[in-house]
DNA sequence: TCTGGGGTCCTAGGACCC
DNA sequence: TCTGGGGTCCTAGGACCC
């Protein structure tokens, strides 16, 4: 929350000519915490942590004053609360952030039609376009600022540059609730004294693997040849983070990316030995993700199963099937063959998901000339409106009266 | 009180086809 | 007559991002 760090700051390179930097990244400060200090302003300047209660549950998100005691998102809650004791611990409310989230991002829509969403409390905005409405980047980005403050009361970070990438790296330079402009003739002289973590793609295990190769800054990594790269990150990821390393990405703002898979997975409070209890929860999260695809107006090609064992190795099992489909019952009978035919039903479970992947459009997907799966398809629809409006016990109550197809359906036909 | 849940992208090996 | 190379699909795992 900027609020209490005062000011309205305004962080400017050298010099402004802001005429380059057409790109805006807009990254919503602690999101999640300043909703939730919305509803509890009696908390703003006390360190406060989003997140569940659970024994497994880590931080979702934090304020400012919690990060000081080094309390930062997806940190394991024990650890967090042994580092900030008086920390105040909220549950998440996801739906209120949804609300919030659309409410900033129609603020975008309204300024360009080049907006790319990242997630939830990010975006990417093409501004050249917006020059003659709204005015240059820079004020645009101020204009997008106040306007968000005034109509959310949250604050926000506005990174203003040639490309993506310094746009977001200036955007987390300013924060919290800061305006930063890079001109495309000053990226580099920004970039070079920069940590290598900074770069995009950079996480932990390259960071590490970097450093073991004397490349510290993103200065180092500019000077490197890419053959030295693709010698300790591989081909593809040589060639980008030289690029990058030079302010050089080629990303242009994408509306909107076709969406390649939907799943769910979910983490026992103790782990699970019973195979019938894994049973279920795989059936209930193959019921989810067809909901989703449904909604979404997509059949799945492929099926994964996801499984984390007690000691946190995870694997997966796939299985590409002959009819893409958006059934929670073919999908479930998929990955339950795939975990029985696996033989660790012994073995102690932490985690079970469900993806689905190949994603195609519904409508136009090729169906088989005796495929029952549309009165299936109306079935399970009947099924989850009913579970929406009345709850669980309607789902049972509509199995019970038969509320399944039990004739040929109607062929070749697609809602 | 040690590790969430939603995703994307890349690599690498094997099958299979020409 | 023990052996090539390219292309594509499938699968598994892992790094990374928010």
């Amino acid at each position: 929350m900027g609020k209490q760090d005062g000011s309205d700051r305004q962080v400017t390179v050298g010099p402004i000519d802001d005429s380059t930097a057409t790109i805006l990244h807009v990254d919503m400060d602690a999101f999640f915490a300043s909703v939730e200090l919305l509803d509890h302003p009696e908390l703003v300047g006390r360190p406060v942590i989003v997140g569940h209660k659970s024994a497994r549950s880590i931080v979702t998100a934090a304020t400012y004053e919690a990060r000081r005691f080094g309390v930062n998102s997806a940190l394991p809650m024990g650890i967090a609360l042994r580092r900030c004791p008086q920390a105040i611990v909220l549950e998440p409310h996801f739906e209120r952030y949804q609300h919030f989230s659309r409410q900033v991002m129609a603020i975008f829509d309204e300024i360009t039609p080049k907006v790319e969403r990242l997630g939830i409390d990010e975006a990417f905005l093409d501004v050249a376009g917006a020059r003659n409405v709204f005015g240059t980047p820079m004020q645009v980005a101020q204009l997008i600022r106040q306007r968000v403050r005034s109509e959310t009361g949250l604050n926000c970070s506005v990174g203003a540059a040639a490309t993506k990438f310094v746009a977001k790296l200036a955007s987390g330079l300013c924060k919290p609730d800061g305006l930063l402009v890079v001109p495309a003739d000053r990226s580099v002289a920004v970039l070079h004294p920069l940590s290598i973590a900074k770069l995009w793609g950079v996480g932990a295990k390259t960071e590490e693997l970097l450093r073991g190769r004397g490349y510290n800054t993103i200065g180092d990594l500019a000077a490197a040849s890419v053959a030295d790269l693709r010698r300790v990150i591989g081909d593809a990821g040589a060639e980008r983070l030289h690029e990058l390393a030079w302010g050089r990405d080629p990303r242009t703002v994408q509306a909107r990316a076709d969406e390649k898979s939907v799943g769910h997975e979910m983490t026992f409070e103790t782990d699970v030995t019973d195979p019938q209890i894994i049973r279920r929860e795989l059936l209930r999260m193959s019921n989810m993700v067809a909901v989703r695809l449904r909604s979404g107006g997509f059949v799945a090609r492929t099926v994964v199963l996801k499984l984390r064992f007690s000691d946190f190795t995870t694997i997966t099992r796939s299985r590409t099937i002959t009819e893409p489909t958006d059934l929670g019952r073919t999908i479930y009978e998929e990955v339950r063959q795939v975990y029985e035919a696996l033989g660790r039903q012994d073995a102690a479970i932490r985690l079970v998901g469900v993806r689905a992947e190949q994603l195609q459009d519904a409508a136009t997907a090729p169906q088989g000339l005796w495929d029952d799966s549309g009165a299936w398809r109306e079935a399970e629809d009947v099924m989850d409106a009913a579970s929406a409006r009345f709850g669980k016990g309607a789902v049972r109550q509509a199995r019970l009266i038969g509320h399944m197809p039990h004739e040929r359906p109607r062929l070749g036909q697609r809602d």
